[in-house]
DNA sequence: TCTGGGGTCCTAGGACCC
DNA sequence: TCTGGGGTCCTAGGACCC
């Protein structure tokens, strides 16, 4: 690489190792040497695990039974959510040390690029063991860096590094480094979509790449099937964008297009009244949120969960676009009513608001306006009870216990 | 004691409009 | 009077990612 030029493999992903499971430990040394799975409560998930209990086959988001069935003398920690996020913007606040081009796309997990970078602090893969050094030494955690032309080699590129290294792949190299991986490794490939490629003998990236494109979408669909057969050859001209990501990694720092909330009871529920009890908890949760954010939406969308598993939708759009808790909450409670469920076991409910627009770019019908006027104010009002004291010290009565 | 919670995007059908 | 084509919105479900 010449010193003028841009450098080839300008693109960092790093992703720290283990994150939740490697904070934890750091707070107490004594698990360093014992397998730890972080979550995992009452019908829960692994959020985290460190390599002792990954040793054992525990993977994140594996039920906790079976963890806990692969890996009895695991220990169980609560996650510490506030903890994590205070490690989490150190770490970023490091990135934007290196370049203001950091796209974040999780408490654990960003791109950088760190083109503008290279005549201050030295190629991209000095830059990479400086960040992680630094990491190490200031939040005693470690994290893995894959350096590439593009963003999606990158990111493969950090899996393959992990734990604890580094790994570069030159422009030359990418279809050598892609082709031989499962397919189950390109962004978007999960596992429904592995299994049908697998079924049509397309096991390897190297098997898509050299599949005609209109056979993959006949497949997978026109868009994943155009997507694939880019990503096999390397082709991504996706940019990296400061800022958040979702987690689609496709908007880039955008704001939210949706906010919802939802809740797996501690068991089976069948009664109206509990049921509506969430609801209105889980809707204030979200209005609340909606109107820190200062956006309002127009459809709500409620979830049921039934006892088997089985998950369905029902959303409603208004005519105006809302902040305010009792609209929401009526809309939901009218789509949850509709569903005419008698006694049915369900296991978890949700809401959540879609075509959030800012606030003050929604059009406010008059007639409308007065007749919800009383519930915006009470709304506020809350929000400014719930700053001062605490949200616990503000809620609807039917909440109260 | 099987399977969390926060999101995004895609697909597909029907309604509706021009 | 046998019937097009495109665009947009809404709804429901599904897949995926972290």
């Amino acid at each position: 690489m010449t010193s003028a030029g841009a450098p080839a493999t300008p693109i960092l992903h790093i992703d720290m190792d283990a994150f939740y499971a490697s904070v934890a430990v750091r707070e107490r040394p004594e698990l360093w040497e014992v397998p730890v799975i972080v979550g995992g409560g009452y019908r829960g998930v692994v959020l985290s695990a460190n390599y002792l209990a990954r040793e054992h086959g525990v993977r994140s988001g594996m039920p906790a039974t079976r963890a806990r069935r692969l890996c009895p003398q695991a220990v169980v920690v609560a996650p510490d959510h506030e903890l994590f996020g205070r490690v989490s913007t150190a770490v970023v606040e490091t990135f934007r040390r290196v370049t203001p081009l950091v796209e974040v796309v999780s408490l654990d997990e960003a791109f950088l690029d760190v083109s503008g970078s290279v005549r201050r602090l030295g190629p991209p893969v000095e830059i990479a063991e400086q960040v992680r050094a630094t990491i190490h030494d200031e939040q005693a955690i470690t994290c893995s860096v894959g350096v590439a032309a593009t963003i999606s080699v990158a990111k493969l590129a950090s899996k393959r590094a992990k734990p604890d290294g580094v790994v570069v792949v030159p422009p030359e190299e990418i279809t050598t480094f892609l082709h031989p991986l499962d397919v189950g490794e390109l962004y978007g490939v999960g596992e429904k979509t592995r299994a049908m490629l697998h079924r049509l003998g397309l096991v390897t990236v190297g098997d898509v790449a050299h599949t005609p494109v209109r056979t993959l979408q006949r497949a997978v669909g026109d868009h994943l099937g155009r997507h694939l057969h880019g990503l096999a050859w390397g082709d991504d001209r996706r940019e990296v964008v400061a800022g958040s990501s979702g987690a689609f990694g496709l908007g880039g720092a955008e704001p939210d297009r949706s906010m919802g909330a939802q809740e797996t009871f501690g068991r089976d529920v069948d009664d109206r009244t509990v049921v509506l009890r969430e609801l209105l908890r889980l809707t204030s949760t979200v209005t609340g949120r909606m109107r820190v954010a200062g956006v309002a939406g127009r459809t709500v969308t409620l979830t049921v969960r039934f006892a088997d598993f089985t998950t369905i939708t029902r959303s409603r759009t208004m005519s105006e676009a809302t902040d305010v808790t009792q609209e929401v909450y009526r809309t939901a409670t009218a789509l949850y009513d509709a569903l005419g469920l008698q006694r049915a076991r369900l296991r978890l409910v949700g809401v959540r608001v879609e075509g959030l627009a800012p606030r003050e770019s929604v059009h406010h019908q008059h007639v409308l306006g007065e007749r919800e006027h009383g519930w915006s104010e009470a709304d506020r009002a809350v929000d400014r009870a719930a700053r001062r004291f605490g949200s616990a010290a503000v809620r609807p009565a039917s909440l109260l216990s």
